[in-house]
DNA sequence: ATGCCTGACCAAAGCGCTTTAAATTTTTAT
DNA sequence: ATAAAAATTTAAAGCGCTTTGGTCAGGCAT
């Protein structure tokens, strides 16, 4: 059934069926009652590649997310673009998803900007320097990244946690148990989320008068393997770590499993700080939440993130918009006064 | 720069730009050529929505994933799509995600068949009689299942793993290694996959004249937190099982907690079976995999259910396809034989 | 030269909507 | 009753492509 079709059956025009399932004004009351319930009988939907074509508009939002051939999909992705697709839902939009390896990256943007099927992009994962904000710009795409570039953070609109004072809260919380050495177990520091938090440890590290040990840095995908590889690496050292502090729910429980295998107990002999996005597969809560931890949801940024492009495109002249979203301390069974004797 | 504009430019038709871009036999070579750089250096692409609009056809697949209030995103999904993913680019499509709630759920398919925006769907997560099955073919949209329904296996398509089997193995192994009280922690059971999965483990049992316990049945999301809670739950009654059989990796992690948190260890006290997605974020693997799993890709089912899909779509006259993926036991030291007298 | 292919190109219709500009009907004011 | 205004409806253009059904040279055989 398309819109010629209904029409004929109600004997009346195109335009006046158009504009009555559209609510314009201009039509008897009557008359759209009349169309709304032949519609709603023939289980008629507008064809949304010509509404599409006839309003210059997709009502699509793209979400690009960077892959690489090992870490193929970042559960934190998903619980952020379900999220967003709350926010998409609610105003008629759809989410189209392109996952796209690094190398390909700019050509993939160019294509989906010229080929017009989104209306404006969520960038996910901003690097440090990315230039994808510039290419974005040139492009004339709305957009809105999830995180920030670490320059010029008021000309494109962006919504991120405050990575920086989270870590730099959860590595004093632990200087003020006593710890000295602790490890931070981060994601890949080319991601500018963690080459904040990286910044906020050793803001802390250096305010607190100890001296960053670049044997305590690990970075990589947080994936439960490589959380217990640093760990199990970081334990087998003489200069032992009596803290951790781990970037993602993820790479914790991989830090658990190897300080489990050293046959130390997290919490009593060592001190865990995980950064928590409150995904639903890894609740982190209870009346003493297993792990302390920054916590910020990460489907809530989704929301957000998706309230945010849609304003954007709704009203191209605002201003870029921006949104610092804090992480909140919570304490868990994971921290403990330092124990081990330097 | 569109169609018009590039073929004025040209001094051509549109007709000629049209077909030159697309291959088209009709078109001189040599002008071919002078049209595709033209387009290149305009960085010229063919609108998306008028394309679709004069063609017919989407160029989209849409994944409808069900979701619940609480359980917002499984990372196993996130895989999937990843493989279909690989497969969509390759052929030039598009991938839409929908999430819907369970209620909402016959409209909304009602509302893609009928608005046109994708050319097929693969659906998630089928159910124990599933009705969306009866829908999609009363919509006359193409689709692939991921899963099965329990009857009816022929006349649709669909791709699965072999769930019955993976779980009649790992029970068996479980029972060879002179293990009788064996928990199933499962996925909620009106999905299709943990019903068979659970028939797989129950015949097991019956098959070694082994009395199914319920109190050793446990059903629900496979999250971190459900499995914990299941875990404790089993190993806090005075018929502690032996074993447990778990039906994810996540699920699997808070079992392993749970485990450590009775002072058991994995393994030598207490033996554990997993089903193992191959996660990329949670990879099961080194020399000796921390858990004895059945695996599969669920990342390599999401490629192919995708390319089979897009064989449908390319020829509507095609017979359902089916196909079977069997899960490989990978044994890990996860399993060793019963310790614990009856 | 004539007719017939063949190769290369083009004009215009059509996909299913929205929207502009105009027409028609109804209501209101005189 | 009549003109003007308001309410309601419509025809037709246009969105940017693809595709049908041509046209128009040039080459070939007759």
């Amino acid at each position: 059934m398309n819109l010629k079709q209904l029409s004929n059956q109600l004997g009346l025009s195109q335009t006046t069926v158009s504009r009555a399932l559209n609510d314009y004004p201009e039509v008897n009351e009557k008359t759209r009652e009349r169309v709304k319930t032949a519609a709603r009988r023939h289980n008629y939907r507008p064809n949304a590649r010509a509404t599409g074509l006839a309003t210059g508009r997709a009502k699509t939002i793209g979400h690009i997310i960077p892959v690489n051939s090992t870490e193929v999909f970042n559960p934190i992705f998903g619980e952020f673009i379900a999220g967003a697709s709350q926010a998409y839902s609610k105003h008629g939009y759809e989410l189209l998803l392109n996952m796209v390896s690094e190398n390909t990256e700019e050509s993939v943007y160019r294509e989906i900007a010229s080929k017009g099927s989104v209306d404006g992009v969520i960038v996910h994962a901003p690097r440090v320097n990315d230039s994808r904000i510039e290419l974005l710009r040139e492009l004339n795409l709305p957009f809105v990244i999830h995180g920030r570039d670490n320059s010029n953070e008021s000309d494109y609109s962006w919504i991120d946690i405050n990575n920086r004072r989270a870590f730099y809260q959860a590595t004093k919380l632990l200087i003020d148990l006593g710890h000295t050495n602790i490890a931070l177990i981060n994601g890949r520091e080319t991601l500018n989320f963690a080459w904040r938090r990286r910044k906020g440890y050793l803001k802390a590290l250096t305010d607190a008068g100890i001296q960053p040990d670049d044997n305590l840095l690990f970075t990589g995908d947080l994936t439960e393997a490589n959380g217990y590889h640093a760990a199990a690496k970081a334990l087998g050292t003489d200069n032992t770590p009596s803290a951790f502090l781990v970037s993602s729910y993820m790479g914790a429980l991989g830090v658990r499993r190897a300080i489990q295998d050293a046959n130390l107990q997290m919490g009593k002999d060592i001190s865990v700080i995980i950064h928590d996005d409150d995904l639903s597969y890894f609740h982190n809560s209870g009346d003493i939440p297993q792990f302390t931890a920054t916590r910020s949801s990460v489907k809530e940024a989704g929301y957000l993130a998706a309230d945010m492009l849609l304003s954007l495109i709704d009203n191209p002249h605002l201003a870029p918009q921006t949104r610092l979203l804090e992480a909140h301390l919570i304490i868990g069974a994971s921290t403990g006064p330092n124990r081990i004797k330097q």
